[in-house]
RNA sequence: GGCAGGGUAGCUCAGUGGUAGAGCACACGCUUCAUAAGCGUGCCGCCGUGGGUUCAAUCCCCACCCCUGCUACCA
């Protein structure tokens, strides 16, 4: 209904995939969310011969990447080296069909990114804030704002943000903060002066509502829509476009030593340098695809990223000037694995590289399952076990099957030649009809970005031609009425042919077996949907497999290694370095006892606060401790802990909380009581 | 805690103000051209819970519960 196709005619497509963070591989999450959805609508853009250019590369910049160079103890431009191989690799190898897959340490992009940054500069919009910030020397670091807490100077309460309060709401610089505390250290960090850009979001406001609430009410998915708008409601602040750090692009005005575009800034820039890089090498114009009227923009990203693609890049491309907006932000949702997150640091996914080398030539099976299983309105869950029956079940048994008895009866009664159409039935003609409707059904949903929907209409296809055949069955007409057979063969071999266009999109190497075996040149959307694209006479090759069955042990295995690694990760499960030395007085310092907790309860608006009321043997006191993610409260009263007693009170959620329960916490971040053991008595020192 | 999205058959998902649908799985039947594949039929559901509006609610309103994301919170 809201078709744009109807309302507003483009001339070219800019499509883009969400830049993978470069300090890991690709996992199945990442291709369900974003790459096989995004590859399927510009393979079907380009078979209606549209101008699209489809774009991605590595996110390389910001500060998790100089960590993990850090623990790895090399640079990070080597950490980004290695994964922009690896996954640019390993998207090609699954045939995600990048016209580019750039990197965003690419001088291109510093240079882009720069020009960018600095025209919105010249022009005045940018907030300058060049008073001083605070440092922690302990760290030698600067802190982000929300690293730095201190007193609220309008309502007193101790514990707001550099960035805002809490308590009242009101948003604040971090010098403005009574006693400052760095959340690094614990000290107190001193000013240091250093100058910061500001982007002011709060003025686009009515812009982006505008765009948003108004404009794209009912186009764009309602995930998309319901975060954006809860986003404008809240009201946006300012928010800082540069760092103090030294891996980025270089701030490119005077007196900005040190400093770089923060990594949200520069990322998504990434996607015009990359555009600019394909030009570049293909001779082309980069500029109508980011800058005409005409051209729709598309963004496709994981739901963690709406905010940045629907807010803060718009207002980049507007305060710059000369760019146009995203017309669609697909946004997807997340998938899980057998029922648990996805986590790269649990090792709890299906990394594409590996999936490619265990699983040769199966490229299109695991872009079918992703599809037929993608998260598009809510968390999916990716089974090994649904993954066989996606292959078993319908790629083998439906599709695979039906062109092969096709192209096996072909064979059998005329030698692979195709046979003529003769007398229509009837039935015949409700076939036909079925036939040409399929590609308009299929690329409506298409439009809508449904593809599970699209997917299964293209599997439609092939069951219809299985139907067909079972009803009208040749091979015992073949006996009686040679004649009929032909019409028969013919209308059957135009399915397969149909197929081999409409399932390019999701899977084109399958696509390719095709148009190979049934000696089809060019595949054109447009042509799909017609009863000719055989002539009487073809020659048709001999049909090979095209899907093999997946066996149990195959996914068998698939299934102990994810179970093997989840072991290997608490027997591997690296332990944190060591903290520097420390003297004995400084152990000296602390006064560590056995307490008994008295009364538990949660803290009112807190999703982890506990407020405990514990017997130290000297006193009884409160202390607020965060853990209530994993303990309720009256599975803790009465329990024996270990408590560090004198340590200096502090203010949580209003609560004075004296001293801190210790516990352990396991490498999936669940915790549980450090304790003595139940004998122990109360107020023991620990020493 | 705030905000957003979701909670529909064993599984993955559609859907509508008028006593619920598809695919897979399962059962039975038909078929044998085909990779033990195909086709047909059937089974399965207090449409998250409790209220309300309505002649009528799974779909509208309110409250609550659960899952996910963003955000706050872990001395």
């Amino acid at each position: 209904m809201n078709n744009h196709h109807q309302t507003k005619a483009f001339k070219r497509y800019t499509v883009t995939s969400a830049l993978p963070y470069a300090n890991g591989p690709i996992h199945i999450g990442h291709l369900a969310g974003v790459y096989v959805p995004s590859d399927i609508y510009v393979r079907y853009l380009r078979m209606k011969k549209e101008d699209v250019v489809f774009i991605c590369g590595s996110d390389e910049h910001g500060v998790p990447i100089t960590i993990k160079a850090r623990q790895e103890n090399i640079t990070p431009q080597q950490v980004v080296d290695k994964y922009h191989q690896i996954n640019g690799d390993a998207f090609n190898k699954l045939g995600i069909s990048f016209d580019i897959y750039h990197r965003t340490t690419a001088p291109l992009h510093h240079e882009t990114a720069s020009q960018i940054f600095k025209t919105i500069y010249d022009k005045g919009i940018f907030e300058e804030n060049d008073s001083e910030q605070y440092f922690d020397e302990k760290e030698n670091q600067f802190l982000a704002d929300r690293y730095i807490t201190g007193t609220c100077p309008h309502c007193s309460y101790e514990k707001a943000y550099g960035d805002q309060c809490e308590n009242c709401g009101t948003s604040l610089n971090p010098q403005d903060l009574i006693e400052p505390k760095s959340v690094l250290s614990g000290n107190k960090p001193v000013l240091k002066k250093t100058k910061h850009w500001y982007l002011p979001l709060n003025k686009y406001e009515d812009v982006l509502s505008k765009w948003i609430l108004d404009g794209h009410k009912s186009d764009w998915k309602t995930n998309v829509y319901g975060q954006c708008k809860s986003w404008l409601d809240h009201g946006l602040q300012p928010r800082a476009v540069t760092r103090d750090l030294e891996w980025g692009v270089k701030v490119p005005v005077e007196d900005s030593e040190g400093k770089v575009l923060y990594v949200w800034f520069d990322a998504p820039i990434g996607y015009i340098s990359a555009t600019r890089e394909w030009a570049k090498e293909n001779g082309k114009d980069w500029e109508p695809y980011w800058k005409s009227d005409d051209t729709k923009l598309v963004h496709f990203i994981g739901k963690d990223n709406i905010v940045f693609h629907c807010i803060i890049f718009p207002v980049i491309l507007m305060a710059e000037g000369s760019y146009i907006l995203p017309e669609n932000v697909p946004a997807n949702e997340f998938l899980n694995l057998e029922g648990d997150k996805i986590s790269t640091s649990r090792n709890w996914a299906v990394w594409l590289h590996e999936y490619l080398e265990e699983f040769p030539g199966k490229q299109d099976v695991l872009r079918y399952a992703l599809c037929a299983t993608a998260p598009e309105t809510k968390d999916n869950d990716f089974t090994w076990k649904d993954f066989q029956s996606r292959n078993n079940s319908e790629l083998l048994a439906i599709f695979g099957n039906f062109v092969n008895r096709t192209l096996v009866l072909t064979h059998k009664y005329y030698e692979g030649k195709v046979p003529s159409l003769g007398e229509i039935t009837e039935q015949d003609k409700a076939v036909i009809e079925q036939i040409k409707a399929f590609p308009g059904i299929i690329a409506n949903s298409l439009d809508k970005y449904r593809f599970r929907e699209a997917v299964g209409e293209m599997m439609n296809l092939a069951r219809l031609g299985n139907k067909y055949l079972t009803d009208e069955e040749p091979w015992k007409v073949i006996k009686t009425n040679p004649e009929r057979v032909k019409t028969v063969l013919n209308i059957s071999l135009q399915i397969c042919a149909n197929l081999s266009l409409v399932c390019a999109p999701f899977i084109p190497f399958t696509a390719e077996k095709m148009s190979k075996m049934l000696n089809i040149k060019e595949l054109l959307w447009d042509d799909a949907g017609r009863l000719d694209l055989l002539k009487e006479n073809d020659l048709i090759n001999q049909p090979e497999l095209l899907f093999e069955k997946i066996e149990d042990e195959t996914i068998q295995k698939q299934i102990d290694k994810l179970q093997n690694t989840k072991q290997q990760n608490i027997i591997n499960a690296k332990a944190d370095p060591l903290k520097p030395e420390i003297s004995f007085d400084d152990f000296q310092k602390m006064d560590i006892r056995t307490a008994i907790v008295l009364k538990a309860e949660k803290v009112a608006k807190t999703k982890k606060l506990l407020k405990l009321e514990v017997d130290t043997g000297v006193d009884i006191r409160t202390v607020v401790s965060g853990i209530a993610e994993y303990f309720n409260p009256e599975d803790v009263i009465g329990k024996k802990v270990l408590i560090l007693a004198n340590l200096q009170p502090r203010l949580i959620k209003d609560i004075e909380s004296h001293g801190m329960i210790l516990m352990a916490e396991r490498r999936d971040g669940s915790l549980y009581f450090v304790s003595a053991g139940d004998d122990v008595e109360k107020g023991c020192k620990i020493s």
